[in-house]
DNA sequence: GCTTTGTTAGAAACTGGTTACTCAGCCCGG
DNA sequence: CCGGGCTGAGTAACCAGTTTCTAACAAAGC
């Protein structure tokens, strides 16, 4: 028995002809051939491994017979570079993970789409995974999702800061979505949800409202929590603003839900978490016969893409969903070059004013001693 | 010089002690030790390479003091295996890849959805690519996407079936979505259009509609296609029944100005491409003082999320679009067992009756002669 | 004509794991 | 007391590429 021998000698000689191995692993079905290596496209073409790895990447070094030589019996042969060998290889896989909480979020969404465009420009490809299940081993995931990949775009509001710190250098490179590492050098990309919130409160001000209701989101979300913070903050500076919260939730039916509640308040206007549960209470105060805007008026938060065509259409804060994963994407990319990445943004909604708010209702302005 | 030389010797030796070799390729920012590989696990436990192999994929062959200390050396070193390098060696990279037109579409934002979680339980991850872009390189990005995984799901409406059928066996194990391949044995999975567009037709002639009007979608769009044969069928087979089609699109817009068309048909009901198309034309509609269901009926296809909130309530034909996502992966994960994938499904969608779709007008009935 | 320089292309080391095979050591029965 | 069976761990081949170093050869210069 041969001390040199092919492991797989034991295995019978089930090929044909005395030619290629077989893969390891093969699949039932189509006959198959066994998926050629470069090793066998330098033997068909009388060359080194080196050449067939040279004509493959285009290198200037070969003869140009040669070459052609090699590209013909790659072509014959139906040859592709292993992608694993050569990430192995060249200490890179061309992918990037990105991790979110919730796919169905129009948000995430739109991210999504706007890194895997953007990483598409550079060749490389986009892993996507969602921690939405398990909070407890979002951080696991993230690892995991790292290692497939050579960097990591994390969007996850709720791992505990100091976890995250503890393995924000195992997940470097790495760029953080809607939350910051303060101290840190990991670049961050959020939304000003404060300025959206200020700017919504300016506008309903200056149509007279003086009593606002916040539907607010689910009570563990970052993105509420700010909102929260924002809308109270800015009633706390103007004197005769009356804020009444009301738990409320992140879907349409929450805010449908809530339509009740939010004529018990006696306000004037609303404010909701997002979107969606704007558009849940413009249905719940259409069936109670409340007009928008003009018994009441509501606003959203995000303009998602349905907001311009509910009835009336809502007025809400725009964000650069887009946007927000292309920057990402700039900003992981300057980090995989080994550069700095840039300076954090803090993406400014864009307050839109659509149809969904008007003046206080003749009558209710002076519910609060206003003038 | 040494011939045994390390090609990396000629690098300024700038690692502040004699210790750990640097990894070829270091990040700026932290100081970041040198990424521990197996090798140096091995040599810190003082075992060989492959009881370190064994240690940590749980090989029950060690002896559990070695270890523990196997383990200990790894977690001092903060080692973590290269999957790239265990892809290789494996033969397996335990991702799988699906290829969309469309990420925007929240079909496919469901099938993805789907797909991840199920691919997740059995430790698969998901790379991503959408293909709106360049349609001429679909077919390149699809043998790329699969190259850098095990398997491919592929949603990919517009590569013609020459194109498919010559790269089909490249890009195995592939499933492929809304389309088939005939005489392959590709597993596909697709949605009865043609039962959905009959079931609405049933229901509207139910309703006394015979004057029917097509917001036909995007001529290049094989759904559009599918549904448009259905409808020119199904309204062939009644001869009583008046099709008028026009030249629509997909989106909310090109319904909402479809709308004066819509009256000038003559028709008492409308069937739109999908729901986007549905919500514009009802938008339109509405501005035009047309009430729906009491002067027209409008129905749509796909049931989106929003179906159920547009004012009124749309009549659909929902399509189990996580199903899709989820059906496809067990697909793929047989196939990737070596297995038979199980037969093709054409899932047959769920007519919705809701508010949009109702009677025909009285004095509108006998338009065309009816009873 | 002989050295110098410049191309090419090959040999071999390298990426970081996995695993078939081998063998040392131990326990036990004959 | 010796051979056989079992266990646990090491050796080395292997996955499929990339790249450094080296050497052969040709052309150019002196």
């Amino acid at each position: 028995m041969s001390l040199t021998g092919d492991r797989r000698a034991a295995q019978p000689a089930d090929e044909p002809t005395g030619g290629p191995r077989s893969g390891r692993r093969r699949r039932s079905g189509r006959p198959e051939q066994p998926a050629a290596t470069i090793g066998r496209v330098a033997e068909a073409a009388g060359v080194s491994r080196a050449t067939v790895s040279r004509v493959m990447n285009g290198s200037p070094t070969v003869a140009a017979e040669l070459a052609a030589r090699v590209r013909a019996a790659a072509e014959a042969l139906n040859y592709e570079p292993s992608l694993v060998a050569r990430s192995l290889a060249l200490g890179r896989t061309s992918t990037v993970s990105l991790i979110v909480p919730d796919l169905s979020n129009p948000m995430f969404q739109d991210v999504l789409r706007g890194l895997s465009h953007a990483a598409a420009g550079q060749g490389y490809r986009l892993l996507v995974a969602e921690s939405n299940e398990n909070v407890a081993e979002e951080a696991i995931l993230a690892v995991e999702a790292r290692r497939r990949s050579d960097g990591l775009v994390l969007a996850s509001p709720r791992v505990p800061e100091a976890e995250l710190r503890a393995i924000s250098d195992r997940l470097a490179p790495l760029v953080l979505l809607n939350r910051d590492l303060p101290g840190s050098s990991v670049p961050s990309l959020s939304v000003d949800y404060a300025a959206g919130i200020a700017a919504i409160v300016a506008h309903l001000r200056s149509l007279g409202h003086r009593r606002i209701v916040y539907l607010a989101g689910p009570a563990a979300s970052t993105s509420n929590r700010e909102r929260q913070a924002a809308l109270r903050a800015n009633c706390a500076a103007e004197p005769v603003c009356v804020l009444t919260e009301l738990a409320c939730g992140a879907t349409f039916d929450d805010g449908h839900a809530a339509a009740k509640a939010i004529l018990r308040s006696g306000a004037t206007a609303v404010v909701a978490f997002n979107d969606m549960v704007a558009f849940g209470a413009l249905s719940g105060l259409h069936e109670l016969g409340i007009g928008v805007p003009r018994d009441l008026s509501v606003a959203g938060f995000d303009d998602i893409p349905f907001a311009r065509y509910t009835t009336p259409p809502l007025t809400t804060a725009s964000i650069p969903r887009n946007e927000l994963g292309r920057q990402a994407w700039d900003r992981l990319w300057a980090l995989l070059g080994g550069g700095p990445a840039g300076h954090d943004v803090h993406f400014q909604p864009r307050l839109l004013v659509r149809d969904s708010t008007g003046p206080v209702p003749a009558g209710r302005a002076e519910a609060v001693g206003e003038r």
